[in-house]
DNA sequence: AATGAATGAGCATTCATTCAT
DNA sequence: TATGAATGAATGCTCATTCAT
């Protein structure tokens, strides 16, 4: 049986390796010109492929997009949730994530602009990225920072779900401050930057 | 002379009116569709004038954006300075900026949907985003955080730009869930909330 | 007031004549290479005009087929009720109209072809074309004949409707075949052809 | 060597079997969709074959219009043919060919509607159509009528062709109103109507 | 200054056909 | 023979911009 089962198998990992090679080529290409100066064409071109086979992977341009976003956002939170099972504290787990957020964007600035800069580029994109993996993550980060609160770690004061936001809207300012630097930094150590005022404030005690 | 100069003065006045509302139109209706969804035509429409009077008082589409940014910075930062040469201590101005932020894009939700979308949909205008008004805006906040550190308030093992960075973060994430949600509520009391974390960390003691 | 009047009235002409130089270089290109492999760009080169100008005046190349049976039906209509107005034997009539039918269309040959070869090229405007004008045409020809049969000069043992149809498919054919026809040759004359048959039969007595 | 005959002989059968199917399938999908809206994927689909075996039968997509009405042409003639050697007078061989027609047309709507409206609609294909089987229909009838004429039972003051063209004319429009009528009812019959007319004329004597 | 008709470059998508397997 | 993935030419329509009035 190992026969057949890999005569398919191979068949659908050529095909998922054609969906791979042409979202790595948009992606690419969405970074350089952003989403609405990119051509079809030129994502073919990028995958070495015809304009045409684009349409037997994808329905549209726009499908395109969503799977850029889909597939990076559904890797990242399955990653983030196994590491984060394996931390005890809150603040550990919080700091974990954090850490992950800018490691997986700076690991791949292509990806981080698309994130960064074309998923921003329509309220009907951020919409849909708001009510879908999105709000998946803040959730998280959210219940993290619920559970701290229980264990008494962190104040009470604070509504758990803001101080999410905050955090997020700090982490991904540093991606995008990153993305238009004209230097080259890594951009992981940044969130230990982050996570020493979110954990401490700024004043002195 | 008079004549001339109020001739001139009320003739430049009028050029700035129409200006005035083609870039009120421009901002309702890029907020409402996307700035690449939307049609000069439809600027135009909105402003109750012919298509090609547009070009009469901007060179091309493109400029009706950038001039959308600059204005609004523009008249934030000024506004911003002198509000804050009032303020004593740099928590203080810390505040008051971070209201401030808020407040102005709290008030006129398309314009903050044109902040928050709009101009992020592209590296080539974040780029110059970056280094235009935005630039000056982020650097009078970490002058102020600076400030704060030599009048001793401020801890001294956060380097400024990357505290302020996080605070406009915070603030920015702010505005981009009030502009998604559903529910209404007002924008500037989470000021407060950001500052609250921002000073005080999240930490018990 | 003539002013006003001719202001309005030229600006419509204009408008008018333009719709009518498209709609004239789409006969001509349509009779030329069919209608589905006709261009947009030809029309538009046809008539002297650039592209997009086409879609000031017809929202879709559809419309423009659309338009061109519209117009000539309507014309044709009108000026056969006109005349045969003036008829007063229901086969004088019938006679009457057969010679318009084939008059008009033989006059204009690029018109004859788009009506005997374009309008029936799809289903879907053939019944569109059947619900229309020529339904219109059809009934026009039966009610003739249904008055030539109560002036007791036609047979009673014809149903109206067949009989209308036989004159107008004769008819139609002589239409195909003097299109289709290498030899150049006068269309109108075939209507005493046709009606030398139809009154008559071809059986001797 | 009776083996290899009839192994080839059996492939042909195979062969034709599969053209067949692939013509059948494609009458069906014209009739529905019309011809430039049919994909040729549609008919392999509807055939149960893939896309490229289409290729393996027929050299283009025009090349299977053609063929299914070369193929239901010769078939009709060649019927049309033995049925007449059979009959005696003229005016029973007409009858027997008008019947054949509507009888035909009338058993398989698909190809009726094939063969009324995707035949016509270009010039190019009506013209090898007039050039090709049609012609040689078309002269069966002329010639039955000049027949006519010389056993002294059709009159002599009506050109043989122009008689048959509109004869097939009105044979040609009883179908198409067939085609197109929401109610259904059976087609032969009409011949009797037509002949009715055309032999008989509608005038009272 | 204002108009709005005209322009024409630009592009996502389709689909007949090919060809390696 | 048969397959169906890949090809790439082809085109209707849009819309920013221009310019004669």
């Amino acid at each position: 049986m190992p026969r057949l089962d890999s005569s398919t198998g191979q068949a659908r990992a050529i095909v998922a390796d054609k969906r791979e090679a042409i979202l790595r080529s948009a992606i690419k290409v969405f970074a350089q010109k952003g989403y609405f100066n990119s051509k079809v064409a030129d994502i073919a071109k990028e995958a070495g492929i015809a304009d045409g086979t684009v349409y037997l992977y994808f329905k549209s341009k726009d499908e395109i997009l969503h799977s850029i976003f889909d597939r990076a956002m559904e890797e990242f939170i399955a990653e983030g949730k196994r590491e984060i099972a394996q931390i005890e504290t809150a603040d550990g787990r919080l700091r974990r994530i954090a850490q992950l957020h800018l490691e997986k964007l700076g690991a791949d600035r292509d990806l981080a602009i698309v994130f960064q800069v074309e998923l921003r580029g329509s309220t009907k994109f951020m919409e849909e990225f708001s009510g879908g993996g999105f709000a998946e993550y803040l959730d998280i980060i959210r219940r993290t920072i619920a559970d701290g609160q229980k264990a008494e770690i962190f104040r009470h004061d604070l509504k758990p779900i803001t101080a999410a936001k905050i955090l997020y809207g700090a982490l991904d300012e540093m991606v995008t401050n990153w993305i238009l630097s004209k230097r080259k930094y890594p951009l992981a150590p940044m969130a230990d930057e982050v996570l020493k005022i979110f954990f401490g404030g700024i004043m002195k005690k």
